[in-house]
DNA sequence: TCAAAATCGTTCAAGTTTAAAATATTTCTT
DNA sequence: AAGAAATATTTTAAACTTGAACGATTTTGA
């Protein structure tokens, strides 16, 4: 692992960062997924539900920009999500491009039930943390994640 | 983003470090991404060429293991390599099973103006901390990787 | 008002990833 | 030494993601 002192100090720290960065999210993503298959969800339907459920409706790329997907895989998420009878579509009056996204009945039962011993397994795993390293960590990551995002020339519209 | 103080002190804190660890982990992987585009490579592919710089020869699952990927994965992203001329598959004379990947000497001097250039700018990213913070995030995230993998009943094999 | 431009969602084709099955080889057991 | 079990890699089929192209609708601007 050891990045032989090779791009100098400063260089060695960054890719370090990076790397131990991708091994705690590839690891923590593999572990919560593995929790996500349970119900019988892929991830990205689970990110869905979850958006939906904590948000309330919203249009489909909004749904796009909240999970961090393109919108053609929105559609298709949504196109499985409908067909398991969890979410309904419902094409707005006013705007008639829009399509308004919403848990349906057996989507808001299936996110009560699911979400809650999700959220007990997530603590679980960050639990390998004092909950103060978890404060402290949440804080570093949130500010490398805002400022990235800065540096980030992408989807970043926030009017409407 | 407020996940509304619905499940509880420290679940809300595992959930937002979760978060807090996809968004940065998403952006900086985005940000690195599109640097190594300009190389004409593709994430993994890069992945592999910089184990393999760096730690030089090494059999196609220890690339599996190294790199985060199934071994049927490894094996598309090593043809692609093979058919740029940039890596090399041998087969070892021992043990037959065995194929030993290293870089061809195209695939060296790729590398070697390569790297520099993407650890310049993954350093250029990194500096939205300062030098100590970067430390304090390193040491946090290694800590929860490893922590975590034990967790991981996944491919855990170190002996060979 | 009416045509051009922009926006929203879907479709499509191509590339990537995974898990499981298949192949080849080696090691273990008896 | 022979067959069973284990190991290393590749192949295959299915799923997911992306970016570009497309159709429908709304907004803009002459």
């Amino acid at each position: 692992m050891k990045t032989t002192e090779q791009y100098g100090e400063k260089a060695n720290l960054a890719l370090s960062l990076w790397v131990k960065l991708a091994r705690a999210f590839g690891t923590f993503s593999r572990l919560s997924g593995r929790d996500i298959e349970r119900y019988g969800l892929t991830q990205p339907q689970f990110a869905v539900l979850e958006a939906l459920g904590h948000l309330g409706p919203m249009t489909t790329s909004d749904i796009g920009r909240k999970i961090l997907v393109t919108g053609g895989c929105v559609t298709v998420i949504l196109d499985n999500l409908e067909k398991d009878g969890l979410v309904e579509r419902v094409r707005s009056a006013e705007d008639r491009r829009i399509v308004m996204v919403q848990l349906s009945a057996q989507g808001k039962k299936l996110f009560d039930s699911m979400f809650r011993r999700h959220a007990e397994r997530i603590t679980e795993l960050a639990s390998v943390l004092t909950e103060e390293e978890q404060v402290q960590l949440s804080a570093l990551l949130k500010k490398l994640g805002l400022a990235l995002k800065g540096l980030d020339p992408l989807p970043a519209r926030n009017h409407h």
